[in-house]
DNA sequence: ACCCAGGGGCAAG
DNA sequence: CTTGCCCATGGG
């Protein structure tokens, strides 16, 4: 007996990208620790010890259907919730969790997913008790050289993952301490690493931070955003989605881009 | 062949 | 403060 949840769209809607089917279940690693997680009607399967791991991870504490009484009354807002009902924002490692948006600027989800696994397997320690590898740790990226991460498909992202994954290592940023930033602070923190914009702060401030109402706009979401008000520079939209949407903007924003890009009903 | 992808950064207007 | 352009790479 789980509260509502949706374990195979909360997988798919481009939140976290190492998560392997494996039968009716998935096979992941949560940081270091490797974990099946099987949904068979509403009871949740999960790998034996790792209960307490899992809920914490897919945030099954998070109190949805007063997060659904939030969101707005408009046409797109209503059919991405009846159609992504179950999507909880996931509680991710931050240091994974930068890294791997680092390198999705310009990719499509299925890319984001490949280069995940290349840095894994070159450069990630194997996890014991599965066939998966840790998300490298920022001191052996930063040991690493441009022309390796370009081996992983990075392209124009390796110097700025390269010059990051340092940064992070010689306590430039301190991730820790960004915890207990209040929003703008921690906004403005991200976002001296580069390769670390507003978006992709936005990103891991919502999956990484738990600030629900950061709202990363991407192409999907600029598409949303406009068709409900209008053109608009990014840093509008930004300002007008979290206005509109309220306290858990992040969460309104994922059920949006979820559906919009699985629906393909928008104009391009 | 052509277009686009969960963008960022920098120069120029 | 805005806009334009380039940065690699792979899939449709």
């Amino acid at each position: 007996m789980t509260p509502e949840f949706d374990l195979r769209l909360t997988l798919e809607s481009g939140q976290v990208f190492h998560w392997l089917p494996d039968g009716d279940g998935w096979i992941g690693l949560i940081d270091r620790t490797p974990v099946r997680v099987e949904q068979v009607g509403k009871r949740l399967r999960i790998s034996k010890g790792h209960e307490q791991l899992v809920h914490h991870y897919f945030a099954l504490d998070h109190p949805l259907e007063e997060i659904y009484a939030t969101f707005p009354d408009d046409i797109f807002s209503r059919a991405a919730l009846e159609a992504c009902r179950g999507i909880r924002i996931i509680r991710q490692p931050r240091w994974e969790c930068l890294a791997t948006f680092l390198t999705s600027a310009m990719k499509q989800v299925a890319h984001i997913r490949a280069m995940s696994f290349a840095l894994r397997e070159r450069f990630g320690d194997p996890v014991a008790g599965s066939d998966l590898c840790a998300y490298p740790v920022p001191e052996v990226l930063a040991s690493t050289t441009e022309k390796e991460l370009r081996a992983c498909g990075l392209g124009f992202r390796a110097p700025n993952l390269l010059r990051t994954a340092r940064m992070v290592t010689e306590g430039v940023v301190d991730l820790e301490r960004i915890a207990e930033m209040e929003t703008p602070r921690a906004m403005e923190e991200l976002c001296k690493l580069p390769g670390i914009g507003r978006k992709v702060a936005n990103c891991v401030l919502l999956f990484a931070y738990e600030r629900l109402d950061a709202v990363p706009v991407d192409v999907w979401i600029g598409r949303v955003l406009r068709a409900m008000r209008g053109d608009a520079p990014l840093a509008e939209l930004e300002a007008y989605s979290r206005e509109r949407f309220g306290l858990y903007a992040g969460y309104v924003q994922q059920y949006l881009f979820h559906h919009a890009r699985v629906s393909r009903t928008l104009p391009a």
